[in-house]
DNA sequence: TAGATTGTTAATCGATTAACAATC
DNA sequence: TAGATTGTTAATCGATTAACAATC
């Protein structure tokens, strides 16, 4: 076990690991090598090695790994061995599809909660799809007050960009630590919170730079 | 101008700085510098000076860069002064969520036309937001047809994780050649086909290492 | 055991930064 | 002009890969 500061991009890597160990997981299998892992990912057998060697040897020479086994490791590592409540701030159409997605339930997450500012909105049901849960969307003005009451320390950003940095800044104030981004610009947090960004339009430029129209 | 290849790190950066940029302009700023343009993006200047010199020279020692040309060239680079059609398959929430956003109209990018495979919602209209502008959707089985007929070289993947690799293989078929994957798994497809990968699990994964719950 | 595969080291490769002449 | 900032080079830094002893 190395207690070196690990790399962000080793850790950037960990959970494309773990999605890869649970979809092997779920098709029955039991155990994997860092060369089955690297072609599922398309991460090199070596990187891989490498990457899991800072956290501890989780492999047996001339078996691999285990994949229950390095499927709990990681999940410890990245801390999603419990779930993490989300709040939700802007309840437009990427708010609602975000409430709705079905896909954090296995992965260590589950909306809390769910914010907007209009007063169209708010205290207005929404479905999300799973059986008998559903959220009121609450009023942005409790924001902080009831993020903070609730202990939560993750929150998706989904308002317009107009709003973004300053919903950033009462979330910050409520004690969140890491924010989604799906506003289309950059946030500005304090050191120790955590940003992420999804824009599709980003992504979708990276690919045209490659492609004849 | 340098015509060797340029390194995919570096393309990848070209969307943001043009983002911010359109951010400068839509301020109403005529000039920036790499130092100025650097802070915005949380990228050094020297990175940024570094990066833009590979595709020519932009700037001018002194005065830094004109912004709306500077916009020109990237948007010319990242082949997006024309609107792309693009194609979104499987409507979910997530696919309604991308039918329905309004950040693609000033970034390059257009929704052309939509498919699902279920009986329920083939001929349905979806929405869009924008006024006069509805989609119905289609049936999934003239994919190929459909997409080739408009020559669509761009689709966003929104199926379930079971049936995405089969979508992905039937978009490459149909001349498809990149594809922004919302599955939660990765895609294999020839090369010269791009992928970008969103799963907003990742990304969240990404931030609980760093984070105590 | 023999074959397979790990964890780790050293070598390679590539990306970032610092510095500065050129020049607006 | 003098100050500011570019484009570029060389130096630094960090990440990836190849190779292999250890060992299951």
């Amino acid at each position: 076990m190395n207690a070196a500061k690990v790399p962000d991009i080793v850790v950037s890597r960990l959970p494309v690991y773990l999605r890869a160990l649970q979809r092997l997981a779920d098709a029955g299998m039991t155990t994997t090598s860092s060369k089955e892992l690297g072609e599922k990912v398309g991460i090199s057998a070596a990187q891989i090695r490498k990457d899991l060697s800072q956290f501890g040897e989780f492999g047996k020479q001339g078996t691999g790994y285990y994949i229950p086994y390095l499927i709990e490791r990681l999940s410890k590592i990245l801390k999603v061995e419990h779930v993490w409540d989300v709040a939700v701030v802007g309840m437009g159409e990427i708010g609602h599809a975000v409430v709705r997605y079905q896909g954090f339930g296995n992965r260590g997450f589950r909306v809390a909660m769910c914010f907007d500012n209009d007063p169209e909105k708010i205290g207005k049901q929404v479905c999300t799809g799973t059986p008998n849960c559903s959220f009121v969307i609450r009023d942005a003005r409790n924001m902080v007050k009831d993020i903070r009451e609730a202990n939560i320390k993750l929150a998706m950003l989904c308002t317009p960009a107009s709003a973004a940095q300053q919903v950033a800044d009462h979330l910050v104030e409520a004690g969140v630590r890491g924010i989604l981004n799906y506003a289309p610009l950059r946030l500005m947090v304090p050191s120790g919170v955590k940003v992420q960004h999804i824009d599709p339009a980003i992504y979708l430029q990276r690919m045209t730079y490659y492609i004849e129209p």
